[in-house]
DNA sequence: AACGTTTCTGTAAACGTTTTCATCAAGTAT
DNA sequence: ATACTTGATGAAAACGTTTACAGAAACGTT
């Protein structure tokens, strides 16, 4: 194995000047840079990763950490950061927990064991960071959660407003003369009563106000029904559902993989879609516009989000740039799933 | 920090003697194990990572590289590897390289500085594995691709076998009296004329065979149209290959996506799928009891692969135990995509 | 000519481990 | 008692870097 010290020797520097070369540093003539770097190049030469990190003790990894995964919207974004990060000649490392796993904690422990220079958060929720992301001093950027209020300055947000766009879809239904309208998908908290993931929460919440809005009270005994974030899990909530509300018109999912279910539950009931039943989904993966009927869906876009996560991340741990907090925009995408109500 | 030092000094022995409890060595008496891993508890120390590598000249790492990616395929299998590496206490770091890219060149160059204990391969060629492997030392999984006549001793590999249930998925076609077949999806490698790709090749090459079997000669120029492993892609190499062909009562297509883009264009077509054309897709991914029409296909373990590889690869690099090549079982799962030809 | 700067370079300590080797005590066989 | 083995322990070197510090050379200023 080639080291810094047969470096040195072969070019008549010391062992010092070559590190200097190999750390970019100002104060080394012209002449000595040249001369190492050729050298380094010609013999293939890397610097021991490990004794570097031991030195300064920190490594050059950044951890990622995905709370919940197992739905195609996250591992889209994973795949994003993990193509960019390679990009950029960084070496991430993943760590996927539970769902009712503590990501701060688990940050905090990886953080002591693996001492990356950065952390990525998917998948979270709200609950855990307010309180407890004080112990992370590193720099951090927190996906699919808005910590625009949480007032932590390493702590940077890349979300879209879900709220928002959720209030979009809900919107177009309305448009088209549907006032039944039921949601499916997400789940409430056992402890607080509260919906547990943030970005369920402000789907729903942004749903259920644009109703009020209209004029509708959104009855949740009668007209949501949760479920897991995979079609296995809406097929049968959305045949439930439908049961306990058979004049519902038109069902805001809260994925797309719940409208997929769904839309199957339905067709199984005897209900065509959209001419019996409308359909929405929400995150626009990618095969949507391909499935029949082709899925009206919010769109959002996974790999701006995802770039401009590392990007940012990237750019404040080289310096120290402050944390910021982005929505980016959404898009409705009108499928053929919906269709002013028949009944 | 706490470090190896502070343990020693207060348990009272040397740095040596916390050194070999920490690594399970045998020869520290009784009374010495107990005492310092007590002490080890309640001050919470971890061993720092780095200089323990620095040491050994090794990572601690497992590299897993992925190549072509963008298939819900690799990424189903890629996550469920994440996880299972997880559970197991161990750190992976993700390459992604593109398509066209030597994934073992990748896998050297990754050798040398990252410095891991083994490697897994996902979506590999056979192409660059058989020739250039040699260069490769530590224990390896190639996921996807069979090596058991690769003759390297530190290469396992674990594959469904394509070859055989590409053959089933086509003899159903076959069994409900389809006899003009087309083929999609994959493409033709612009050096050799061959397959690019191993599976794809396999895949392909089971088909054919098996429609030969009974007596069916595959015009390639006809009946088959490459295209990428996505919806977006196979949406326009669909409507090609049926222009070309229209007399095809059925299409294999080389996985479930493909199968997904194709049903959309022959809809668009005004051709109903399964009364005017027959689709059978591969690979089984989640949602595809979903779809509607539900899609028949292959269905393949991609869990079950990914547990095996992980396993199998802690397990040899712990123990150094042979190398073994697996087949995972698939099963056809028959759904509403096919129907006897009515032409 | 003496001094102060600036620019470049080298020496050596340090990072936190593992591991070789030597030491010592205690036991066993003569 | 003596020699030999065994088992437990510690001292110190080593892994490949970075960096504080000191020194040397080259130059400009008085």
């Amino acid at each position: 194995m080639i080291t810094i010290k047969d470096i040195a020797q072969i070019s008549g520097y010391s062992i010092s000047t070559v590190s200097r070369v190999i750390n970019n540093r100002s104060d080394v003539s012209e002449k000595a840079r040249e001369k190492i770097e050729s050298i380094i190049r010609e013999q293939n030469y890397q610097p021991n990763e490990n004794a570097r990190m031991l030195k300064q003790n920190i490594s050059s990894d950044i951890s990622v950490i995905v709370r919940g995964s197992k739905s195609i919207f996250l591992e889209s974004i994973l795949e994003e950061v993990q193509i960019r990060m390679g990009k950029h000649g960084e070496n991430i490392n993943v760590h996927f927990i539970a769902e009712t796993d503590d990501e701060v904690a688990t940050a905090v422990q990886v953080g002591q064991t693996l001492k990356p220079k950065g952390f990525i958060f998917l998948g979270g929720s709200a609950d855990h960071f307010r309180e407890e992301f004080s112990q992370i001093s590193l720099p951090s950027v927190l996906v699919t959660v808005d910590a625009a209020d949480f007032g932590y300055d390493n702590l940077s947000s890349f979300t879209t407003d879900d709220e928002e766009a959720a209030a979009c879809a809900v919107n177009m239904l309305l448009k088209q003369g549907h006032r039944r309208i039921g949601i499916l998908g997400g789940y409430l908290s056992d402890r607080s009563g509260e919906f547990e993931d943030n970005y369920r929460t402000l789907r729903i919440r942004g749903a259920v106000k644009e109703l009020e809005k209209h004029g509708i009270r959104f009855d949740f005994e009668k007209d949501y029904e949760p479920c897991a974030f995979s079609a296995e899990s809406a097929f049968p909530a959305a045949d439930k559902l439908l049961r306990r509300s058979p004049d519902l018109t038109a069902i805001f999912a809260l994925n797309d993989a719940v409208a997929v279910g769904a839309i199957r539950a339905f067709r199984d009931m005897g209900l065509d879609v959209p001419r019996g039943i409308s359909v929405v989904g929400f995150n626009g993966v990618s095969y949507v516009r391909y499935l029949n009927p082709r899925l009206a869906t919010i769109r959002q876009d996974t790999a701006k989000l995802a770039r401009k996560s590392v990007d940012d991340l990237l750019l404040r741990i080289s310096y120290g740039s402050p944390a910021i907090h982005e929505k980016i925009p959404y898009e409705y995408f009108g499928g053929e799933s919906t269709a002013p109500p028949s009944k």
